[in-house]
DNA sequence: AATGCGGGGTC
DNA sequence: GACCCAGCATT
């Protein structure tokens, strides 16, 4: 989860994560789409998928219990060498170096390395460095704490902008505090700017059926939200809309190699079948309580909290109808126990709840605030 | 050696 | 907006 992901974003998933999946043998059992879903809104899916495949690999290959070795642990699927690095030396106090983002920057600017830090070239050095430091490391010291030192340094006084080198114990070793390059130190390729960033153009379709919204699973293994559900796509599925009906809602947003920009209007859906449109395998009507335990990527997500309560969003009012029509409240709604359904149960099953438009009933607000975060 | 892959905090 | 986060796998 740390890999490209700060430590605070992290915590929250890390507890859920692990309450679902307490050992290695759990996580490797687990459906894909538990795995998903417990990862949607972290980003870079492939390390969910990875880390299930290397939970296999631990269960296969070492009995269940993680290798101790750097060399062993970087065959691990999800495993590079960084993670290797961490792994052994703060886990196992193996002399292991390790480079992070932090570590790159420290290092770069210690040394006064020019090199762009995410090259081949910068990342040979940068290791080599960290690999000398290590082994000057005495005898009777804890190769972890070196490594978490650097970590930690980068992460505080050794800040991307605005380092505070005047508290550094490094400071008086530094080429870039010593010569005044810190704004210059480390190198990085300059990345594209938003307005350069490819466009995705997607419009997405807003489908009610039975108080519950259908949503599809995509389906590749591989690819931008591999195994992830959302709003199905026009022209993937058998949808029909009026042609004039004008887009309802709208999201932006920027991925770190695309600018995706997507529209949504609403439609009927003539059967719920699977499209043969190889993009998704799974198609289904999920209670918008029970969506947020799917693995949706944000973009969907995004829109079904925006847009849950809009004029638009019939079906789902009606199913909540506590909130939608103050005077049908007094009769209908005392007589009924509170907390009836739970809406518990995530993965969506296509059986008979689904069939006759009922299943799904008063899912929709309650538990929509405690869930995402 | 380069590219694909997310999302969000923070300045 | 821009920057970057306890990177890895694939091409």
């Amino acid at each position: 989860m740390l890999q490209q992901t700060r430590v605070a974003t992290v915590i929250p998933y890390w507890e859920r994560w692990m309450a679902r999946f307490p050992t290695v043998q759990a996580l490797a059992v687990a459906p894909l789409d538990d795995v998903l879903a417990a990862w949607a809104g972290l980003g870079y899916y492939s390390r969910a998928r990875n880390l299930q495949k290397g939970a296999q690999h631990v269960v296969d290959s070492w009995r269940g219990e993680l290798p101790r070795q750097a060399g062993e642990l970087r065959a691990i699927p999800g495993i590079g060498p960084y993670t290797a690095g961490a792994i052994a030396s703060i886990a196992y106090g193996e002399r292991a170096p390790l480079v992070d983002g932090n570590v790159a920057r420290v290092l770069a600017r210690v040394f006064g390395i020019a090199h762009d830090i995410k090259s081949t070239i910068g990342q040979r050095v940068l290791w080599e460095r960290a690999g000398e430091l290590m082994s000057a490391l005495p005898a009777d010291a804890a190769p972890g704490n070196l490594n978490q030192g650097l970590m930690e340094l980068g992460a505080t006084a050794c800040a991307p902008t605005g380092p505070r080198c005047l508290g550094c114990p490094l400071a008086s070793h530094c080429v870039a505090a010593r010569d005044g390059r810190q704004a210059e130190l480390p190198v990085v390729a300059k990345r594209k700017r938003v307005d350069e960033l490819p466009v995705i153009e997607r419009e997405l379709l807003w489908i009610e059926q039975g108080g519950a919204i259908v949503l599809v699973r995509r389906a590749a293994t591989s690819g931008l939200w591999a195994g992830l559900w959302e709003l199905p796509e026009v022209g993937h599925v058998d949808a029909t809309f009026a042609p004039a009906a004008a887009f309802v809602a709208h999201h932006d947003q920027v991925l770190s190699h695309r600018r995706l920009r997507v529209r949504v209007r609403v439609a009927t859906l003539a059967t719920l079948v699977v499209p043969t449109d190889p993009t998704y395998d799974r198609i289904e009507r999920v209670a918008l309580a029970d969506a947020a335990d799917l693995g949706i990527a944000a973009a969907t997500a995004a829109i079904l909290r925006k847009y849950q309560d809009a004029p638009w969003a019939t079906v789902t009012r009606s199913a909540a109808p506590d909130v939608a029509e103050p005077r049908a409240r007094s009769r209908t709604r005392s007589a009924r126990p509170r907390r009836a359904r739970r809406a518990r149960c995530t993965r969506t099953r296509r059986s008979s709840s689904t069939a006759a438009g009922r299943g799904p009933r008063r899912a929709g607000r309650r538990r929509r605030a405690d869930r995402r975060r």
